[in-house]
DNA sequence: TGACTCAAAATTGTTGACAATGTGGGATGG
DNA sequence: CCATCCCACATTGTCAACAATTTTGAGTCA
């Protein structure tokens, strides 16, 4: 049964969809339920599944899995098809190195020169995830600690720097899931809420000192010690991309 | 005459060619005559054509175009098809802005722990960069110029940072094409080299501070005053994508 | 039971044909 | 001479069939 040729339309009732679904909108859905932990890494993304669930021909899924490979969120296996990636502790140092430098960067820039309504914005999220650890909402909590760092980035009105944060962000969610010790997998409790701290206080430094401590503080909650080489480690090791 | 249908190696003699050129090798490509201002903003990139100078089939090449489109390299127009990127002044300040954030970033980091090797390729690369500005090799001089950032983001071994640099400076590359102003259209004479030796010194936050400035002497050559509109600004102001 | 073989089924990769759209040029008329 | 219309051509977008590869599972034998 070809996916693609049926009404196109009225698809089953609970998602709407819209009209005219393109790639961008297969690689937000796939970045979003990542993000989420609703896709753990190595899931299978069969071609089939992927045409059904939104409705599309299998060339969109396609294009949409190219994308998201370009980008780290999904591994392409010849012949084998594509798995959301796991990536090996190798990787998830290189992409926490990466975020060290960069996030504080952002973050200083953010405080020196912030606007209210992005302030409040900012402020109203933290709000969100203290309501998240209160009442015990883990997966939201998850979900919402991530977001943090991209809606930090896409307070600074530049849309480079979102989406370098974003697909940061994201794989680190992958990271998460794979290498994550028990308790505290993310963010610990209050360095949202000093941080923000610091930028509505305009200090710069002081901002990005947080942020880089605030990445420590992650990276504290991995288990990311590559002293001896477990599995999705080979290929580095070995040299074969 | 259907380009994938011929006997596929022995092409002309010039150019030698992997055996098995994938989408990877023909983004390389484009990038590299990006950078070196020989496809200049606006150009039509045909896909007969892309597929009979690569030698691969029109799925390759379209494969291509998406993912150089989602770095910002290529702009595809529906049913009209694919054209070198024309940053509008908005987007290049936007880039400018975002470079300004994260490249300084960078370079405090590969001062704070470069090795010997890298330095030293830096060092030969700056020498490379005299040799061509005392030569008046304008053209090497423009591709020169941008290669030192990739490179100083590529002495950082981090290929997360080496690639956002990639994309912004190739981006940049086009820039420079569409906004410079005749004389001094690149870096300012010896700034690399100002710059190379407070990273040897180990100053991360003297070299933080030289790149910054750098920057904004690059930006200081270009005309992206926004007062008023121009033609591809258009499409900003009215919020079509 | 467990390991191995092999063929059927399923999935992915590629190609070519066709439809849809944009492009250019010549004819026509003012 | 210039503008407009219209048709042939060229290019891009989409799809469906086919080829290649992997996966599955039943069957066989030790």
């Amino acid at each position: 049964m070809g996916a693609s040729a049926e009404p196109a339309r009225s698809r089953r009732a609970g998602r709407s969809m819209p009209d005219r679904v393109d790639e961008s909108h297969i690689v937000e859905r796939i970045y979003s339920a990542v993000m989420e932990h609703r896709l753990p890494p190595a899931q299978k993304l069969s071609e089939l599944k992927l045409c059904e669930a939104f409705g599309v021909g299998r060339m969109r899924v396609r294009r949409a899995l190219l994308l998201l490979s370009d980008q780290g969120i999904v591994e392409l296996e010849s012949n084998r098809g594509a798995f959301v990636a796991s990536p090996s502790r190798t990787e998830a140092n290189e992409i926490f190195d990466a975020r060290s430098v960069l996030e504080p960067a952002i973050a200083k820039q953010v405080a020196a020169e912030i606007s209210s309504a992005n302030l409040a914005m900012l402020k109203q999220h933290v709000l969100l995830e203290d309501e998240a650890r209160e009442s015990g909402k883990g997966a939201d909590l998850i979900r919402l600690s991530g977001e943090f760092h991209v809606k930090l980035a896409l307070a600074s009105g530049n849309s480079v720097l979102r989406r370098v944060v974003r697909e940061l962000v994201t794989r680190s969610s992958l990271i998460v899931g794979l290498y994550g010790t028990s308790n505290r997998t993310v963010c610990p409790d209050h360095e949202h809420s000093d941080m923000l701290g610091e930028i509505e206080r305009g200090d710069s430094d002081a901002a990005a000192a947080q942020m880089f401590e605030h990445l420590i503080g992650i990276r504290a909650g991995l288990d990311l010690s590559t002293t001896r080489p477990e599995e999705s480690d080979l290929k580095d090791i070995l040299g074969l991309s």
